[in-house]
DNA sequence: TCCCGAAGTTCGATTTAAATG
DNA sequence: GCATTTAAATCGAACTTCGGG
């Protein structure tokens, strides 16, 4: 007994209008607008009268058409979702939590994929603001674009959350995850296990993230005591592409083999860089983690999966995309009623995951 | 210089309308309707005409309102996606071909996550055909639903492409890959490097891919003389949640090393199913690929990543995409040009991607 | 018949104002 | 004034029909 045994009472059932259940119910299509959507007028409607359009509605199979229903209300009941690129892995996590709140709420996603390219960018804001989004979760997980693109996003004056990227302006929300702390937490573990030469991997200069996780990482060094090593640091280049730290984590960490400057642990700024960096630790002869430790940021889902799994730290990616949503489904509450909307900055905490690329050292 | 220099030229842009350019012009609505959609009477008009509308309507940053086009016109120009997994990692790629496809034809995708659940396949199927999607892209990675939940899909009667699972029916259509040719050069593979005495995890009985892929496995064993040996099959039971085939592959693994039957390679169901096998033989002290060969299929971001990089059947993820947009973007031409819609079922060649967990038997 | 333009209807719902008893 | 119902206006664009040159 799916959907359809009603929906085709009709044959092509998205043709029954309002008009057509009132002419059936007797009523004017008046009533039948107020009693279908419960609206204030109904409490002056007898159950009586409820019953026939409620009944005379369901034996038509009758579906109220969104367009015009949308065109009269200005309400499209649709948010949308903007990644700058989806082949991230990264995404996948966030997608769902996004989705996941959006659903119970009734709203419907309509997704686009950036591409890294403005035009592109530019274009598919132009589209979801005709197709008038009640309002904008913008997943901008690697971004190289100029910041002063999502200068546009707070003139479209729709309710907006961005993403691991936080703009200082009041006008747009953010969630993200705590840098600081995640490069203390990481850096922390490889010193609880006793490693003192430790060489960084840190994050491109122009990635937001690079510079509050690379603090973090000084704090923590700067709190135990712990020397960093110049020699042993290294920047990964700025790139479009997100896979392509994998390359770069790898060239980096043969260039850290070849310094002849040992180290014990290796403190790579993603999954990403750190899967490079096993495998070039690999290629050299070297053991992960027997001779060396290594440490990602992300727990993208290969994580789990590879062997030896990958220590890292977590990004809760699932409540960052809830996050996200909650806020712009308050903003459009807050518009709905004349209310300011005022934006929030979230920072969540990561956690740290312990597996099987760090180890004791003996 | 983005959108917004025009757009927001009259405060909120999103109130002018087609009226306040033909007043603005001098001419009136429908003529301004005629020209800006260049509609077949637009060749009547003067440029004259034509040049200072569109001046008008540039001024005025005027944006047609989409929900009235739509309520008149009877078209979204958006496209449903109904995903029966975000999470795994299989669909990125997909996504990314559909998304990128109906970007080039102006089309929105609004996207849809089934969870693998029954009730909420048929809300979003009902809010999708509520919203008017003009086609329905379905991908049933990791289908365990009962069948007769996709015939509810046959009677929506818009265009629908089902991406991963073959209905017999002429009504929908459908990108597969060749399992079968799939399964055959994966054995074909092993064969090759000098493996005989192969490990075979095959995949769970209710999943249609599983049947093909085994059958080109057993067509290549004929074809080679090779002896397929019970002993070392198993086969995966069924899940929901296709990161489970990790867990499954692992144990599978586990159980087949304790039979002391030797084997030299082992062939898994997909990557997710490799990885796990990886991880058992790792734990038990077995190295891929010096004491055992590893192939999976899919080749899912991570295949790439892990060390030992995997070696793979790769599936054509993005033109898997692409592909099911194409035919859908015909369906709906041809609803509009009334033609009737046949229905196109493609099977893409998968490709041997030979990696690193791999090796000839020495 | 060709060219140019406008008035008026339509799409399908919501909502205001008003009419009944 | 109250409970009950509805005619008519409205949302914004597209299309049909028509008229004048």
């Amino acid at each position: 007994m799916g959907i359809f045994a009603v929906r085709r009472a009709k044959g092509n059932a998205s043709m029954v209008t309002i008009r057509d259940v009132a002419k059936e119910s007797g009523f004017s299509s008046t009533t039948v607008s107020i009693v279908l959507n419960n609206a204030p007028l109904a409490r002056y409607i007898p159950p009586v009268t409820k019953k026939r359009i409620e009944r005379a509605a369901e034996k038509l199979g009758y579906r109220p058409n969104e367009f015009a229903r949308s065109l009269r209300s200005k309400r499209s009941h649709t948010v949308g979702v903007m990644v700058f690129d989806m082949t991230d892995p990264y995404c996948t996590l966030v997608l769902r939590g996004i989705e996941n709140t959006l659903y119970q709420a009734s709203y419907l996603p309509i997704l686009t994929d950036v591409h890294n390219e403005r035009s592109r960018f530019e274009r598919y804001l132009e589209m979801l603001l005709d197709r008038r989004v009640e309002g904008l979760v913008v997943l901008a997980n690697w971004l190289f674009l100029d910041i002063n693109l999502l200068a546009d996003l707070e003139k479209s004056s729709i309710p907006t959350a961005l993403i691991d990227c936080e703009l200082k302006g009041d006008s747009m929300s953010s969630v993200i995850v705590d840098n600081e702390l995640g490069g203390y937490v990481a850096l922390e573990h490889l010193r609880s296990l006793g490693h003192r030469k430790i060489a960084f991997i840190r994050g491109p200069k122009t990635l937001a993230d690079s510079a509050p996780r690379w603090r973090g990482i000084r704090n923590c060094a700067k709190a135990c005591g712990l020397e960093l090593d110049a020699r042993l640091i290294v920047d990964l280049p700025d790139s479009r592409d997100p896979l392509s730290s994998f390359e770069a984590g790898k060239k980096l960490t043969e260039a850290l083999i070849k310094r002849k400057h040992p180290f014990t642990a290796l403190l790579a700024f993603d999954d990403m860089t750190a899967f490079g960096a096993i495998r070039a630790l690999s290629e050299a002869g070297l053991r992960v983690p027997e001779q060396c430790s290594v440490t990602g940021f992300d727990d993208v889902a290969a994580s789990a999966l590879c062997t030896p799994a990958l220590t890292t730290v977590r990004q809760p990616m699932e409540a960052m995309g809830a996050g996200a949503v909650d806020i712009v489904l308050e903003g459009i509450k807050s518009v709905l009623e004349k209310r300011e909307v005022i934006a929030h900055h979230r920072k969540l905490a990561p956690e740290l995951v312990v597996r099987e690329s760090t180890r004791k050292l003996s």
